[in-house]
DNA sequence: CTGAAAGCGCTAACAG
DNA sequence: CTGTTAGCGCTTTCAG
């Protein structure tokens, strides 16, 4: 028995009606924009006020030519594209932009979610770590500025906001190797977004320190590393294994400790991102830092420099990675 | 240099112009809705497709009475609920309805979230977890219909679609005791969602096998797990523990099996969520599982039979879990 | 089956 | 400082 009643959401109009004045005039008075009185002001904000007026967004985007919107693709899945998210949603506020989500499921693809923004009209796209060609973000970003946020890509037409991920990598090897290991292992990310540039920030160190490269297949997943592990096993154990991300590492650690290998005792062990889980009292990962501030910041930054014709030198910008190092990471053991 | 051009995003009117027909005919074949003979459909698409046409959601919500949108507000940290929003989307497709997504972060609180779908005049919410109190739940229930996922609420005036937890934990205790636990611990959620039911879950199951509940403070990190753990490993270890989540679960495994226990061999543990992180191969965990299939579509059909003004039964919506045993439960060791 | 016309709720020019 | 006047791009009567 519930009221269907006529209780329609209150409009501009009813507001104005109220208050005695025009919509024009309440238009400018909750937009906080100059042209109205103190004291009408307040007149009107009682009255949106009293009969609960809320402004209907859809409205205003329509009317306005710019939406002021900024489109979010992200993966649902990953807890790093979660950090991402929430920076962004606080550098698009200091700009006075709104942020509208998409999300990439497993059934939902890149493809679906871009289409939901760009029916919003979204003003640009910020697209994290996608999995789309390079042709298939030329072409979007024929429609609208896209910016793309950790991952590279070869394209002129999008602007790539991501981390030095061979830094990253070479910051860790750096550390190993300073700590006197000799060995170094690198289990990659397959074809994951940034695993290319770690595998040759990797390879670089090891050279540089005159070591031999020996770089093991891995993923993006706990079971990823679980596997890399288990090769690891088979033969005499490195000293020291870089892993590409930190969730790759935890699968690892895992089953070398179940096999009674002491970490950092027999093997140095570092991850990748510096997650909520790398932070853990319990496993304590020496990690790469991505700094999420830096890149949401500028990939806003960037958004909005694009839509305001501003000229751009660098399409693609690069943030410096930070070490943070724990308690998986220390000297070799002595062997004789 | 970038060329302003007037190369305004196409129109219905464009559209129409192109195909020799009324703007209106361009909105029938557009919306897929009887009213156009094949040969005018076919002719006005091929207009649409070769101007790049996209309807604009906006114009088209704020003309349409109904928006057939369902505003979702997430907690962007936790995975589970990226589970959630998968499921939501397949569910909100397959009756016709669009998501829009609000995220709650560290700094961005449920109240904001809330607000930004209010304007963006969604027909219903859907609210995962929710930390709000029942009142602000209940004002926001008389605005429109609220839907909340995965929290029991106390109040007439918002749904609630839920998993049985209480169950949950039942099952962990039954399952413990029939493979000859008698010393079963529980390590609870505090007072997150969902938390109070598995505690009742566990004292009710423990009572009816006769034996002496025994709760420890613990939460919905690692690090409130790793801490039960410390807890537990000073006294005389409990044959098996049930725990609030996986990841708590993770952190109680991690400490354990640091300080030389064995599981399940000394200790028997189950997690709750069957996340993907149980699922691991090294991690095993045995663990209860959500129903998300279940609870996104019950909480969609809610939602829309609210819109629809169908009479509603019972408020509380309430999915059975089902226990994955893995390998973190076994019989316990015969101790003489 | 098709087209003309009237708005959805709001903002942006103006003119008073 | 205030009010009037046009639409934004689309859907929806209602005639033809």
């Amino acid at each position: 028995m519930a009221p269907t009643g006529p209780d329609r959401r209150p409009t501009l109009a009813d507001v104005a009606a109220r208050a005695g004045v025009s919509t024009a005039l309440v238009s400018i008075v909750m937009r906080d924009v100059p042209g109205a009185s103190a004291a009408t002001r307040e007149r009107v904000r009682r009255a949106a006020e009293e009969i609960g007026y809320r402004p209907d967004n859809r409205a205003r985007l329509l009317r306005s030519s710019r939406s002021r919107l900024l489109g979010v693709v992200f993966g649902v899945q990953h807890a790093f594209h979660g950090d991402l998210v929430s920076g962004l949603y606080a550098a698009a506020e200091r700009v006075g932009y709104e942020l509208t989500l998409s999300a990439v499921t497993p059934e939902r693809d890149e493809l679906r979610a871009v289409a939901g923004l760009l029916q919003d009209r979204c003003e640009a796209l910020i697209i994290l770590g996608p999995q789309s060609g390079t042709t298939a973000l030329a072409d979007l970003a024929a429609r609208l500025p896209v910016v793309v946020v950790a991952r590279s890509v070869r394209s002129a037409a999008v602007d790539v906001v991501r981390t030095a991920d061979d830094e990253g990598v070479q910051l860790a090897v750096d550390h190993l190797v300073a700590l006197g290991h000799r060995d170094v292992v690198h289990v990659d990310g397959g074809r994951a977004p940034g695993a290319a540039e770690r595998r040759r920030g990797y390879r670089d160190a090891v050279r540089r320190h005159c070591l031999t490269p020996r770089i093991l297949p891995g993923g993006l997943t706990e079971d990823d590393g679980a596997a890399a592990a288990r090769a690891l096993l088979a033969g005499p154990l490195p000293s020291a294994v870089t892993v590409f991300n930190d969730r790759c590492a935890l699968g690892l650690l895992d089953v070398l400790r179940r096999a009674g290998r002491t970490v950092p005792g027999e093997v140095s062990v570092t991850g990748y991102d510096d997650s909520r889980i790398a932070r853990l009292a319990s496993v304590d990962l020496t990690s790469v830092a991505q700094d999420v501030e830096q890149l949401t910041t500028l990939a806003v930054r960037r958004a909005l420099d694009r839509l305001d014709g501003v000229p751009v030198r660098q399409r693609e910008q690069v943030v410096p990675p930070r070490l943070v190092v724990r308690s998986t990471t220390a000297p070799p053991r002595r062997e004789r």
